[in-house]
This record gives structure tokens, sequence and C-alpha cells, in this order.
DNA sequence: ATTAGATTGTTGACTTTGTCAACATAATCG
DNA sequence: CGATTATGTTGACAAAGTCAACAATCTAAT
């Protein structure tokens, strides 16, 4: 059994997860910021305030990209950002409380959508699969 | 701790692949099927001659999305499709020659790219992970 | 201190993926 | 048979990802 059939797996996973959600996304998406707007939300939530180049590793996303999202979603109100004071490169991001009550909306249909697909399966397989995953990638982890 | 984070976890460790892969690409992903075109020939590898519409299933993908995906691969020669003899809609999808050939280059990159990614860890986490989402998502488990 | 080089973030232009509705054909079921 | 459902294709678009060029700023070497 080859690792392909793991990476197959991991596909149809995530995959799933995400149609889940899209499923549910009209009910408690409320500002339209999508999949890709709200996994910079949750992860802003996580970490908190954030240079972009930090989020661009986290996210393992282009600069560009993330560049051009984070502008939606402070046209939105939903992040803040200001000049770093150190380094007049660098600008940090941050939730603003309308992003917090946006992030919080996702976490828990998010949750409940996750537990459902873990719900079939033994217990602790979650945390299991968490741990992994933490181990995996948890670290920033760069090879630069 | 939300399970948010198993969310967030799980889309950087599948980014992270992507990006390892993608920077070796040139090397090995010769018939230029890219990532879209790779998990289907993988797919169609693992599960042999199948109908569109249980590979629609199998890769949680719209219909129209792998309609034309799989004509480009047709057109690349490395998939055939024929019309079933029992049912005259389905059209059957599998694997030519050529197309195992790059089924099997992509396996070997991608197993090596993973067990790189898994080389740091506890031994078993890997077999783990697989079982987990074999678990998860190995049955088709439609709902419909 | 000045210049060469690297870092940070933005923009442009583009390709790939994903989504949704309309459609033609064929099967199924009453 | 006729209504409905399933299968796959196409059109038209939206979202996500990629790559190169660029201005601004910092860093480090001379």
């Amino acid at each position: 059994m080859p690792d392909t059939s793991l990476a197959i797996l991991l596909d149809r996973f995530v995959r799933r997860l995400h149609v889940a959600m899209q499923a549910q996304s009209a009910a408690f998406d409320s500002k339209r910021v999508g999949p890709g707007g709200a996994i910079i939300l949750l992860t802003l939530g996580e970490i908190g305030e954030v240079p972009m180049h930090e989020l661009t590793t986290c996210l393992v996303r282009d600069k560009s990209q993330l560049s051009r999202a984070v502008q939606v979603l402070e046209a939105k109100g939903l992040v803040t950002r200001r000049q770093s004071e150190t380094d007049m490169r660098v600008s940090l991001v941050a939730l603003t409380d309308e992003g917090q009550d946006v992030v919080d909306a996702h976490q828990s249909v998010l949750a409940a959508t996750i537990d459902e697909m873990f719900a079939g399966l033994p217990e602790g397989q979650k945390v299991q699969m968490h741990s992994i995953l933490s181990n995996l990638v948890g670290r920033p982890s760069s090879e630069a």
C-alpha cells in the first residue's frame, strides 16, 4: 500500500469538509468571507496580530494572494492593518471585534462539522489526528 | 482547544505537501498533468476503470470539472473512455499504459515527499494517520 | 557613510480550480 | 407510454493560486 493512498484520502477528507462547510455557508458566513477569508481570520484568531509575511508562512500561500485577501477583509472591517514601529516595511494585521465575531461564528460551525465527521469512529482519533498534524506542521519549519 | 486548530493544521499540511510537490514538478511531471490531473490518474490507478459519476464522488468534485479534466487527460493519451454496455449514458474511464507510467512517476515522488515530511516524528504515525483517514473517508459514505 | 543586496508588501497578468445552471441523452418507474 | 430521474457535456463565471516586476525599507560590507 503506497503512501499515495494517504494523499488521496487526505484530499478526499479535506474536500468533504469543504463541501460540508459550503453547504452551510449561507447560514453562518454573514460577511461572505468564503473559505479563503475564513482561514485567514481563524489563523489571526489563534495567533493574534502578525506581520503579513508571517501570515504567508503560516498559511503557506503566496504573499500576493494574502495581500489582496487581507485588503478585502480590511474593507469589510474585519481586520486592521498598522505599520510596525520598528520596521517601516512590515504591516501588522489583527482582528477587529467584528472580525472576532466572524471567527466565533465560523469556529462553532466548523467544530460541529468536524465532530460530525469523526462521530462514527473510535474515541480519541480526533485528538490523535490533531497531535500528528501538530507534530507535522505545528512549528514554523521554514527551510530557508 | 477548539477543533478549528485541526482544520488549520490540516490546511497547512496539505498546502506544504502541495508546494513540496510543485517544487519538484518540473522533474517528474513530464506530461504536465498538474495536481488536478495527477489526483485523477492516481485514483484511477487505485480503483481501476470507473464510470465518471463514481469518479466525481470519489474525488468530491463537480462533474463538470472532472468532465473537462478527463477530456484533457484523454487528449494526452493517458486515459481512455468507453461507453458502458449496460447503460448507454455512462462512460467508463481507465488508465492507458502511458497513463500508468505517469502514475508510477507521481507515486514515487509523492511517497518520497510524504516520507520526508513524516521523517522527524515517531514511528507509526504515518500508518496511524492513514488508518484514521481511512476510517473517516475510506468508504463511499454518500448520504443521498 | 555609502552602496550592494536582501526583505516586505503591492500590483499586473495570468493559469488553474471550483461552482452553478442549462442542456441532451438515456434509463427507470408509475 | 409519459413523467421523472440519472449521466455527462457545455457555458459562463467566481475563487484560488502562480509568477514576475516593482517601490520602499532595512542590513551589512566596504
